[in-house]
DNA sequence: AACATGGGCAACCGCGACTAT
DNA sequence: AATAGTCGCGGTTGCCCATGT
């Protein structure tokens, strides 16, 4: 299914390089990697570790940082790539809007994401959805219509999905058998990689100060905690209060319950009706382009008056 | 059928931070 | 203390492919 796995990417293309003339000046080669270059590299790895990216660099004719960088991004088995599930895209819209473009950071947070994939979900699907929305990203409509419309839309979607399949093979399982990218189930590769794996044991450590007023947090009154779990993103515990700051992202206002606006909570028959309605929205929006509906547009509009 | 265009993604680059000598 | 080597981050590029004309 993944039409980037190297093993077909690479093939067809000799990259674009210029080795001829100085041929015995050793070239640095760039471009994709080959499947030979892929084994080298987790060759070496296994046996030395991680790190020391330059020495390995010389056995492949290629930078310490591009050998880093193929590793962390691709080869590593832990590595995930594609399918970014609700959870994450929630994180993601959230962590982005505390810390703006620190990729790496917001990354920390999703296991097994690369702050590449993670910076390329942003520039391709959140700049397309500002772009529809013709407003800049860092704009504060734009900032808003993604703070009462997209992500209470993803926690429906969220919670929509743990009602109906009760445990959810899609969110979770950040360490399955790993295939990467040559196609090979990495048997977790016993490389002990620096002395530890590159996801840590996480500890969601619950001491439940819920910490410092977030603009985006305090905003939202308490609700449901269905879906609490969802949240239960291991993190660092050194970073305890960021995680339970994201966990409140779960709770939003009632009046934000729908893109119409008329959700009447009271009646569970009606509010099941009008979540799969919802998601079959939402399902047909990723190969949608009209994101954004006139109705969006009316409500954001409700909502920047009213503030 | 052939070409143009844009999206999605892997990989590259510059630069600042860090480390070792 | 200075400096060379290395690492990591964020911005950017370029390639392949799907879609449109």
């Amino acid at each position: 299914m993944d039409v980037y796995s190297s093993a077909d990417h690479h093939h067809h293309s000799s990259n674009s390089i210029q080795v001829s003339e100085e041929e015995e000046m050793m070239e640095l080669r760039r471009g994709p990697w080959t499947v030979e270059e892929d084994y080298t590299l987790m060759n070496y790895i296994a046996k030395n570790g991680e790190g020391r990216w330059n020495s390995l660099a010389r056995c492949l004719k290629r930078t310490g940082k591009s050998c880093r960088l193929r590793w962390l991004n691709y080869l590593r088995p832990d590595v995930r790539r594609g399918n970014i599930t609700l959870e994450e895209q929630l994180l993601i819209l959230e962590l982005h809007s505390r810390w703006g473009n620190r990729w790496s950071k917001i990354a920390q947070h999703l296991p097994g994401r690369t702050d590449n994939e993670i910076k390329n979900y942003w520039r391709t699907r959140v700049q397309k959805h500002a772009k529809q929305l013709k407003c800049d990203v860092n704009s504060k409509q734009f900032k808003d219509a993604m703070r009462y419309l997209w992500m209470p839309r993803l926690v429906e979607r969220i919670q929509a999905a743990s009602s109906t399949t009760p445990i959810g093979p899609s969110s979770t399982s950040a360490n399955t058998a790993t295939t990467n990218a040559i196609g090979q189930v990495i048997p977790h590769m016993s490389v002990n990689i620096g002395g530890g794996l590159i996801n840590p044991s996480f500890t969601p450590d619950n001491s439940s100060t819920a910490a410092s007023s977030d603009s985006f947090v305090t905003q939202i009154s308490p609700a449901s905690d269905l879906t609490h779990e969802y949240y239960n993103y291991p993190v660092n515990s050194t970073s305890n209060q960021d995680y339970y700051q994201v966990n409140q992202i779960s709770n939003r206002p009632d009046s934000l319950t729908t893109p119409s606006g008329y959700f009447n909570p009271g009646s569970d028959f009606q509010a099941m009706e009008e979540q799969n309605k919802l998601n079959q929205w939402f399902d047909a929006e990723d190969t949608n382009d009209n994101l954004w509906n006139v109705e969006d547009i009316w409500f954001l509009q409700q909502q920047l008056n009213s503030m």
